[in-house]
DNA sequence: ATACAAGTGGAGCAACCCTCCACTTTGTGG
DNA sequence: CCACAAAGTGGAGGGTTGCTCCACTTGTAT
């Protein structure tokens, strides 16, 4: 009843110095890297709902380490689509030179809408995914926001129309393409009608 | 296994000639209408996701009753909505002949965004409960098509945007409002939005 | 070598969905 | 008025998934 709280050391949550992030042991670090496989692979096979008991089974990992490493179905999903997440924003930042500011934008949505499309299942909540804390949702975020600035600032694109918007409209294409399985001439045309309307007169 | 098939009379399934809907059984008929008030309060009280054996309860029928009457969640939706989104396209004709074309279109969205809210948990699925062989789901859709064909004969709306594109940005929006708890004004800004791109240049 | 914090697995409980079929009720034709 | 086929009922039961909890194992700092 003493208990040993006399002698107990503060000390701090181990971190890493460079990125802040806690550190794993050596042997949770690789079943967190096994759960992302899995979760990937499972997630591209079978949408976004699999059974997370599934998920931990192909990784070989008991169901409590899945969900002690990642509390919610988001946070997993966030995890697992860091990686494309990113390649997604390098594309877009590697178009800057060739495209104007609304072309730009556009090709963003697409390729937006295209990610999202491809684990299916995370239309409707792709939102909370974006704000996942996350390298590659981070990045996303970032180039969505700076392309919008950019087209602001070009004047091409209303001023009252943010970030949050372009997730919106994304999350409505891409549930609309989910549910009647459309095409991609429905993806485009449905961009274009967004586009026109964040167009100043 | 010379089955009754010698003599089966050929009796179409009873029908009432006025409605093309078929009669039930007058105790059938009862529950029915139990379900149907249990599920409006269930759904209002605790959102779209509630457990249909909740509502059976509440309904004092049992489960099977409920799925062979309604064998979908969105049939039940779309039945239970039936009257309110009747009043939707009531309202809508009615104020037809205040408004512009344009701002018809715009009341209509904000109003089935509304309504979509108070029901939480269905914007995901809109498309689909609208599509529910139920009058009021005909109401609103049939009001929907009317305004868009208004509008663009008036010139003041693009020519392909569709219905379908309506409901879609609905959707989106009503999803936004859900998750972000967003207030009216968002609303209109994304209505706005949306307005400014299907106007014609 | 030791000790303790960190990590693990999976049994177990709680929801929920939906089917199936032995039984009950209705209304109709004789 | 009755008998009986068709229509309707309810809820037990089997399947799936989500998530927690804790007795045990493992890594690592000392």
């Amino acid at each position: 009843m003493y208990s040993g709280g006399i002698l107990q050391l503060q000390v701090a949550k181990k971190k890493s110095s460079r990125t802040g992030e806690v550190l794993l042991r050596a042997d949770a670090q690789l079943n967190r890297e096994r759960i992302l496989a899995a979760a990937e692979e499972m997630f591209l096979e079978h949408g976004a709902n699999v059974s997370l008991e599934d998920v931990a089974k192909r990784a070989n990992v008991g169901i409590g380490t899945l969900y002690r490493r990642f509390p919610t179905r988001e946070a997993l999903l966030g995890a697992a689509y860091s990686a494309r997440f990113l390649e997604l924003a390098e594309a877009s930042r590697a178009r800057d030179g060739e495209l104007t500011p609304t072309e730009s934008v556009r090709a963003y949505l697409e390729q937006l809408v295209l990610h999202t499309n491809v684990y299916r299942g995370i239309a409707g909540s792709l939102g909370t995914v974006l704000q996942t804390d996350t390298p590659g949702c981070h990045a996303t975020s970032d180039e969505g926001r700076r392309l919008v600035r950019r087209a602001q600032k070009a004047g091409v694109i209303r001023r009252d129309v943010t970030f949050e918007d372009l997730v919106c409209v994304a999350t409505a294409i891409s549930l609309a393409s989910e549910q009647s399985a459309s095409s991609k001439s429905r993806v485009a045309h449905l961009v274009d009608v967004f586009l026109g309307g964040i167009a100043s007169r």
